[in-house]
Order: structure tokens, then C-alpha cells, then sequence
DNA sequence: TGCATAGTTGCACTATAGCGCAACTATTAT
DNA sequence: ATAATAGTTGCGCTATAGTGCAACTATGCA
């Protein structure tokens, strides 16, 4: 699947980030994929930080992106092995401060905005919303 | 067991180096405790490197460390239950340079001048010693 | 054609991680 | 007591990671 051989320790930094760890925790606990104004919306922190904090899992072979018009899907991949048990240990994490709990509420709130199981809106939250130019 | 409360992206944080990967590697595939200086001659690295990543291990709440005279024996600690899943993954973990086997490999041929299952030498390796001063 | 918007990325800044050196503590043996 | 040695740590250095801002690309719609 991937060329470039990933060195173990960079797929433990993947992880390595409290902003990754919830994307991850979302799409592995709930199995969806999702597109970068879905997790806006859910995480509330703003798209280019995710984009970027995406991109980097991406790279240590976590997850994959996928393009459909505008909007671009990612979702977690389920191999090699060591994966799939990563994903273990993250739904094992403790949620002490609740932090995952409240981003699932919202990402499945999020969810029913979907139309025919495709996001056709974009970003929702006011603070997170690209401004229009007057 | 420990009063404070260890974020989840700093235990990950701690697996995220190759140093201490290898470390957790030896301890979780032998089961076996380990003092620095048996450490040193398997990893071949330098024991101040190895004391300061055994306590950003001992820290992130994986490692447990014991004083035993002149000797302070290093094990990983078994819980909570997403520590041992941890552990599943690292030894699902590729092995593509042999590093790992390598550090296996001296490790076990260390173990060997143990006397009564004690450490009862310091560093073998002259390159790793402390040289005396004339 | 042109505008709105989903998403990405260059830049500058700051914080932190890992390193080697050398000095340090603690324990044992002579 | 004193020397040797197992192990730890302060210091200074360098490299890199994460961030916000703003500019950028790309796609669809009016």
C-alpha cells in the first residue's frame, strides 16, 4: 500500500498529540469517515490546524483521504496488524475529562446534517466560519 | 499507584522515540527487569541516555523502577488494561533493520553473567565504561 | 465568468525534546 | 577513610513540533 518505509517510533507520534489522539478516538470509536468541516464542527478547533494535524497521520500510515468534490473524506486504515491493536489501546484510553465523550456527542450531531450519507454543507459553528469579505 | 493523572498523548509521547521503543521492546519480550548497565551493553548506548529515557518512561507511567544496592533493576508495569495493549503493539511492531533482534540477541548473552538472577557486574562494553582517571 | 467556500500550506514565532559533556550522589569493597 | 563504580542530572546547544495568520488552490454554483 505504502512505498516509503514508516519507522515504528513515527507511528507512536501520531499519536503523540492531544488534537490527533481525538481525531483518531472519533473515527475509531464511531467507524465513519469524515470530512474536514465535520470535525470542525466536532472538535472545535480550527481547519487548518486539523488539516495539517490530518495530513501528519496520514503520513505515519494511519489514515487515508479521500477527494469527492469539494470535500475530502478521511477515515482510518485497518492494517498492517499493529494498527488495528493501536486502535485497541485507544478505545482502552481513559476519558477523565470528558473530552472525547463531548466530541462524539457533537460529531453525531453533526452526522445528521448528512444527506444521503455525504456532508453537503459546510463549517457550521459561527467562530470557525471563514469570514466574507464584508 | 500514582497520584497524578497522566494525559493519554504523553504516554504516547513516551513510545515515540526509537531509544526507548527499543527499550520497551527487550523489557516486554523478555518479561524480564533490567538494570542500566545490562541495558547499556545490549543497547549499546550510553547510560546517561538510557537513565534519562527510562525516566520519561518511569514518568509516563510505564516503567517501574526498584534500588537494589548499587544496582537499580528497570520493569514494565502491567496496568491499566491500555498499557498492556500498548505492550500487544510494540510486539507486533516490524522489526525491518533487526535492531530489535540485535538488542535481543546481547541482551540474553548479558543475562548470562547474572549471578543467582542479580546483576552482579557493571559495564562490559569498554566503549561505555567510565575511564579511569590514570 | 465570477463568487463563495472546502481545504491546504508558506512563514515567522515559540516551546520543547534529545543530545554530549561533565559534575554530581550513593553504595560497596579494600 | 578512600577509591571505584552504578546511576543521575544540570547546562548549553541544536533540531524540530505545534501554532496563528494570511495567502493560496480547487471545486461548484449563480
Amino acid at each position: 500500500m505504502h512505498l516509503t518505509r514508516i519507522p515504528s517510533d513515527t507511528v507512536f507520534q501520531a499519536l503523540a498529540d492531544e488534537t490527533r489522539l481525538r481525531i483518531i478516538h472519533l473515527l475509531v470509536e464511531t467507524g465513519e469517515e469524515s470530512c474536514l468541516c465535520e470535525l470542525v464542527d466536532s472538535l472545535l478547533e480550527p481547519s487548518y490546524k486539523l488539516s495539517r494535524h490530518l495530513k501528519i497521520l496520514r503520513q505515519a500510515g494511519l489514515l487515508t483521504s479521500q477527494k469527492e468534490g469539494r470535500w475530502v473524506y478521511h477515515r482510518m486504515l485497518e492494517e498492517p496488524s499493529y494498527i488495528t491493536r493501536l486502535y485497541d489501546v485507544v478505545r482502552a484510553l481513559p476519558d477523565a475529562d470528558g473530552v472525547y465523550a463531548a466530541d462524539l456527542t457533537r460529531f453525531h450531531e453533526r452526522l445528521c446534517l448528512r444527506d444521503g450519507g455525504r456532508c453537503l454543507v459546510g463549517i457550521q459553528r459561527e467562530e470557525f466560519r471563514a469570514e466574507a469579505v464584508d
